[in-house]
DNA sequence: CGGAAATTTGAAATCGCTCAATGATAGTGG
DNA sequence: CCACTATCATTGAGCGATTTCAAATTTCCG
């Protein structure tokens, strides 16, 4: 299941096409660099299985993750529009990706309207997801955070699986939802212990368990999005 | 000068079209809301004088500022994922906005590779500022954020008209500044006096220069990105 | 000139960070 | 299968950055 059948139902030519773009497929470890940050730019990934951060480190050694991949992602998208990579790619699980030439990306761009199409939808969506976190960790205490980000796991999941439920594993460590969060390490250990205080959510090894949905959208007072689906206006056919 | 031409130089087709997309010119007053989050989609914006914020609100009442816009920005795109707008885009001067009709806009992109590509490429550029924004506001502290904000609005101006220099006019106010930057408008006073201090910016009035542009990149700490032009990836003709 | 908006200042409170140590867990090799 | 090691989670104490609240000034505009 692509995000490419996210708000568009692409034709079977097209999805033909796109698998016929990668050219290579790599199976990485959990910590395995797919790409590095400043790295020269000549393709894109497609999350075939597993997890992997986008994440951008300052010149001061400090990073942080500003996107969260699950399977059905495209990887290293936003730096087509550089010469170097903006972001280092980094698998958070065992994790499969195919290569896709960037030649290749703008082909099929280039030659399937329905797929052009769908690329501006869902970079308008990612801008969105992006939006939404500068609002949360610019305006929202550490809990809000946190409950923000679970949320967002959360609801992606369900459209990825729809018989995800209320329970997930949360493949990642504590330092790397504070990387995520903009908090520490420590603080989220803090802020998970209240939250687990508060009944909103239970923890057991990896696994996350969210005990009060609405409780925890509440918390995380972002505004609801609800995105379209075959919009009329793209008047298509 | 339009964000159109950064990526590839438009046909004079292409600008032709563009114009005639245009339904409807707004004059407004600083402080005007162009569109408030929530509201239903049905158009975009194209600024064509005055800056214009992007702003989320919390459900807790907060406001982030997601982007600021200057002339030449398309507005509410990344909305068009959405049913109902993602962002309220308030004017943070006098302004004029043409109207952009969803179905326009969609011709446009559908009858011209050119314009599609600029518009994939520029929303890609879109993300990678709001990753840097996230990345500014999760790990840096307020002189940080700060001298980032005023560097990436300096070298804006400065691509627009190659003229603008190192002293500009900054309309925002204080509490602007603070939820652009995911602060108060009291530690944004403090931090400017401090700044002041280091001498590497001056302010008189709401004019601000920015006196060791060097030493400002070096605080600000983030990654430099440079932008591609005319990608030869593309393969256009 | 008068009033509203914006800037500036001070003091106290809070949130989150740092540092450092301890416990728990999982993976590895013998 | 166990010891060993590395990584991860947890805890405490103190500090620092930023917020909050409230008041005083200054600037802007009609």
């Amino acid at each position: 299941m692509h995000r490419l059948h996210e708000f568009l139902e692409p034709s079977t030519a097209d999805l033909d096409a796109f698998e016929k773009a990668k050219t290579d497929r790599l199976e990485l470890e959990k910590k395995a660099v797919i790409r590095r940050q400043g790295e020269k730019m000549d393709a894109i990934y497609f999350l075939a299985s597993g997890w992997v951060a986008s994440c951008v480190d300052t010149e001061s050694g400090r990073r942080q993750i500003v996107k969260i991949h699950l399977p059905g992602d495209l990887l290293g998208v936003p730096s087509i529009c550089l010469e170097r990579s903006a972001a280092s790619l980094v698998a958070l699980t065992k994790a499969t990706v195919d290569v896709i030439p960037l030649t290749a990306f703008a082909r099929l761009f280039r030659e399937s309207t329905q797929f052009a199409f769908s690329m501006l939808l869902s970079s308008q969506q990612e801008r969105v997801l992006l939006m939404d976190r500068v609002t949360s960790i610019g305006r929202t205490l550490a809990p809000q955070r946190i409950a923000a980000l679970l949320l967002h796991i959360h609801d992606r999941l369900k459209l990825l699986d729809s018989r995800n439920g209320k329970s997930f594993e949360l493949p990642l460590t504590q330092e790397e939802l504070a990387q995520a969060t903009g908090l520490t390490s420590v603080h989220i250990n803090r802020t998970f212990q209240e939250l687990d205080r508060l009944e909103v959510i239970e923890r057991s090894d990896r696994k996350i368990t969210l005990k009060d949905v609405r409780a925890l959208r509440e918390l995380a007072a972002l505004p609801s999005r609800k995105f379209v689906r075959d919009p009329a206006w793209l008047e298509l056919d």
